[in-house]
RNA sequence: GGCGACGUAGCCAAGUGGUUAAGGCGAGAGUCUGCAAAACUCUUAUUCGGCGGUUCGAUUCCGCCCGUCGCCUCCA
């Protein structure tokens, strides 16, 4: 398959060093609850796992969680708690948001705060090396000593000096410098160093985590294209001065972010729509096809209205999945394999979601017409069964455990209209309809019987 | 100010130097149905922000302009 990578700046073949594809994707500050735009990421991330793993590759995915930090001390204050308390908190409901998106789980999810002995060795290395200096209590990152510094997201150090709004810092021999690690105030959570009690400082946690986890060389180095400078820029830095090999990651793959009212959707703007928000209104499929319909590398827009047209969709591929073909007669088949090339052939291309779901939303008219001419479409409900699983749709009957505990009643109603509409009684059988229609469960009289689905959400 | 992305039908959104510009939602007509729903069929961009240029030919390549957005500071 062909993947983009943001180094190199082009469509690349992708091939894993090893026997497993190395994907470290970066998680989140715990600080506040998830929002959709962290949704949006991870589900394109998942949805690049799920496909490396259908093509094949066995994939270890590492995901941090950045568990101290200054906003993590701050909101903890402002709540009256502890920032381990905070983190366990958000931790907890943030892998559950993520279970809730069919987000398969990384298989480690290191933390800062579980790796500060690998944090200090590799800023003692550094430092050995001149890459790194020490200035009262803190240490900084040399940028002016690795040469390639801005490779990533493409920029020179004349460049990013020029009209930015860069505060003077005396400790610093270059005001790009960065910080590797922190010397803490009183109060704050603090760990031994060499350089005093202190803390990492943002970007050294991904590297040595990724280091530990997954070598000095990554197959998959992701996040949102916000990651790109400064955070994956310094990791890259700190990261090859420290091995001495290049590059850190063979692909670099930067997802485009959510816009929400025409601005990125940003924890500090305050303006989000929380993963637990956007679920309580619509399906994990419904999000997904969302995401999905648009392509990683784009922008998108979070709207309501753009969402809710999703749900349809979501629809028409459950009942093409759940159609009873069992007494089709015919002898000929629907042939699912052109349309799986298609969605191969989409997906190999820098994970085209958008034209994969074409060739599955073909498939789906292709078995709702085989079954209509009644031919035999078990084999291309299976293909699309495993093709949407590929991009991470459940795909399931809305079954609220309220329509659940009503079936019975939902059956009896069913029952009851049918033996009016035997007698003809067609206005009371339309009112029993459009009653259940109005409590979400809809009713549909087929060659077959009627037929009833929960319809609500 | 520097760097970058984007502008395709009513909405969302792929894509290509040249036979019919995907798909989803929506809308309209028809088939089916007691009526619906679902499904199917047909219709819904002679045209891809604007103006120039390259080319036999550009929506696709180049330049300029207009508009939207991102990064340059924490952020998926």
């Amino acid at each position: 398959m062909k993947l983009y990578d943001s180094l190199t700046g082009e469509k690349r073949d992708f091939a894993p060093q090893g026997d497993e594809v190395k994907m470290y994707v970066c998680g989140v500050t715990p600080y506040s609850s998830a929002h959709v735009g962290h949704a949006m990421s991870y589900v394109y991330f998942d949805t690049l796992r799920r496909y490396l793993e259908f093509l094949g590759y066995t994939v270890k995915h590492v995901q941090n969680f950045t568990d101290i930090d200054d906003k993590i001390i701050t909101a903890a204050d402002k709540q009256k708690t502890s920032p381990v308390m905070l983190v366990e908190e958000l931790v907890e409901e943030y892998l559950m948001d993520m279970a809730n998106l069919n987000i398969q789980p990384a298989h480690v999810y290191p933390r800062v705060t579980d790796e500060i002995t690998k944090i200090v060795e590799m800023i003692e290395g550094l430092i050995e090396k001149g890459f790194a200096y020490e200035s009262e209590g803190d240490v900084y990152y040399r940028v002016t000593k690795f040469q390639g510094y801005g490779k990533l997201s493409h920029r020179t150090l004349d460049g990013m000096m020029a009209g930015a709004r860069v505060e003077p810092n005396l400790q610093k021999d270059h005001a790009m410098d960065f910080t590797l690690w922190k010397a803490s105030k009183l109060g704050e959570p603090s760990w031994d160093s060499p350089w005093g009690k202190g803390r990492p400082g943002w970007h050294i946690e991904c590297s040595a985590m990724a280091l530990h986890y997954l070598g000095p060389h990554l197959d998959i180095h992701g996040g949102g294209q916000d990651l790109v400078f400064p955070h994956h820029e310094n990791e890259i830095a700190q990261t090859e001065a420290f091995t001495g090999e290049a590059p850190f990651a063979d692909h670099w793959v930067h997802n485009g972010l959510l816009q929400i009212d025409e601005g990125k959707m940003s924890k500090s703007f305050g303006k989000l729509v929380t993963v637990r928000d956007a679920l309580a209104k619509f399906s994990s499929d419904t999000m997904r096809l969302f995401f999905l319909n648009s392509h990683y590398h784009s922008p998108l827009a979070y709207a309501d209205e753009s969402i809710e047209g999703q749900q349809r969709a979501a629809e028409r591929l459950l009942t093409a999945l759940e159609l009873d073909a069992s007494d089709n007669a015919g002898s000929e088949a629907v042939d699912p394999e052109p349309f799986r090339q298609r969605f191969i052939t989409a997906m190999d291309d820098d994970l085209n979601t958008p034209q994969a779901l074409a060739a599955l939303f073909d498939l789906t008219r292709e078995i709702n017409r085989g079954n209509d001419e009644k031919k035999q479409i078990g084999s291309a409900q299976d293909t699309l069964r495993e093709l949407t699983g590929v991009l991470g749709l459940r795909l399931y009957p809305q079954e609220e455990e309220s329509t659940q505990s009503a079936s019975p009643f939902v059956e009896l109603l069913a029952e009851i209209r049918q033996e009016l509409r035997d007698a003809k009684q067609w206005e009371l059988a339309d009112r029993i309809r459009d009653r259940l229609q109005a409590l979400g469960v809809s009713l549909e009289d087929g060659a077959g019987g009627t037929k009833w689905r929960n319809r609500s959400s």
